[in-house]
DNA sequence: GAAATTTGACCTAG
DNA sequence: CTAGGTCAAATTTC
């Protein structure tokens, strides 16, 4: 019930620990892939390199996502649906904690880097509905989840459908800041198993709103909890970077908004209701602790950013410290 | 009244 | 033609 960390995580310390450590390596030869290519290319992207930035960008994102699935296993278990460890992947991989997201496996689905921008032009004309470019190749990923979980970001419900062979509907969300912070990031939620219920959602695009700058302050507030020993605490890095958007989560009204009953959703939504609010991976929390599970998932996904890959995938990045207990490991890119 | 959700229509890829 | 994805008017919620 409470977020005491137990002493597992502690135990995990070293893990956490070899998990940074690899991902700064792989980071800092990213760093040196990216500038080669730079350097030799003159424009755009399309070289070999890319393919090995992608690689090492992949295995970094797996790097921070096992270690704060590490983190968050302990506490998600404490906290959400005891025992709700699901088989998770469709694929049926069964490992333990797998369901939550793909990241610890480096599962991310990036179909492609090119994300289409749908000039939508059509659009303007009021009676054009359903004007817009089947996203084929945009970049996706996926989570199973075991519950519906808040990601940190606004979404806004703009569709739902019925699904072939499916048992459940497909609701459609984009960001709440579409328009007014031109934010393309969109996800598919569908609950695809009962008995234990699985929530499968897949992200198109990435957030380039801001909404989540609260994240950090509100982390930092929490930062007196010295005693929960372990969490990340984002610094300065208010560019939005997709890392970190996944953390933002933070707003309440996000949380509230998303967990919203949906009548009209077999429960899709339901299942997800104020009451089990824990089940959010990132609610509002005043705990240190409120990465949760799901934090990865979204930030590593993120991570292989669309927009950002072409160019400067990691450049500027700096991931504040990393507090751990009393040290700090400092990230950067 | 504003914002979010619902829901059927519209559109596109396969 | 079908299934999936999006739009936008209508409806609901706050």
């Amino acid at each position: 019930m409470e977020l005491s960390w137990p002493d597992s995580v502690l135990s995990n310390r070293e893990r956490v620990m070899e998990e940074l450590i690899q991902g700064r390596e792989l980071a800092s030869q990213l760093c040196r892939v990216l500038d080669d290519h730079k350097s030799t290319l003159v424009s755009g992207c399309g070289g070999g390199d890319v393919g090995s930035a992608e690689g090492l960008v992949t295995k970094i994102l797996g790097s921070f996502a096992n270690t704060i699935f590490i983190l968050n296993g302990k506490e998600a278990d404490g906290e959400i649906v005891s025992g709700d460890q699901i088989q998770g992947n469709s694929s049926g991989g069964g490992s333990a904690d797998s369901s939550s997201w793909d990241a610890n496996h480096a599962i991310i689905k990036s179909e492609d880097f090119h994300e289409e921008i749908s000039c939508k032009s059509a659009s303007t004309f009021k009676d054009r509905r359903g004007s817009y470019k089947r996203r084929k190749t945009s970049h996706s990923w996926t989570r199973d989840t075991p519950a519906l979980t808040d990601d940190g970001h606004a979404w806004r419900k703009y569709g739902q459908k019925v699904i072939h062979n499916a048992n459940h509907p497909r609701n459609y969300f984009r960001c709440t800041h579409k328009f007014d912070q031109s934010c393309q990031a969109t996800k598919h939620v569908q609950q695809i198993l009962d008995d234990p219920p699985v929530f499968r959602t897949t992200y198109y695009g990435n957030h380039t709103c801001r909404d989540y700058l609260k994240a950090s302050e509100l982390i930092l507030d929490c930062t007196s909890h010295t005693e929960s020993s372990s969490y990340i605490r984002f610094g300065d890095n208010k560019q939005d970077h997709p890392f970190f958007s996944s953390f933002t989560s933070v707003k309440k009204e996000v949380v509230v908004k998303e967990e919203k009953p949906q009548p009209s959703d077999e429960h899709l939504m339901a299942s997800h209701h104020h009451n089990r609010s824990s089940s959010g991976d990132y609610n509002v929390s005043p705990h240190p602790t409120a990465f949760k599970s799901s934090c990865p998932l979204s930030g590593l996904s993120s991570t292989i950013d669309p927009y950002d890959y072409e160019g400067d995938v990691m450049s500027g990045l700096i991931v504040g410290p990393y507090y751990f207990d009393d040290e700090v490991l400092q990230y950067e890119f």
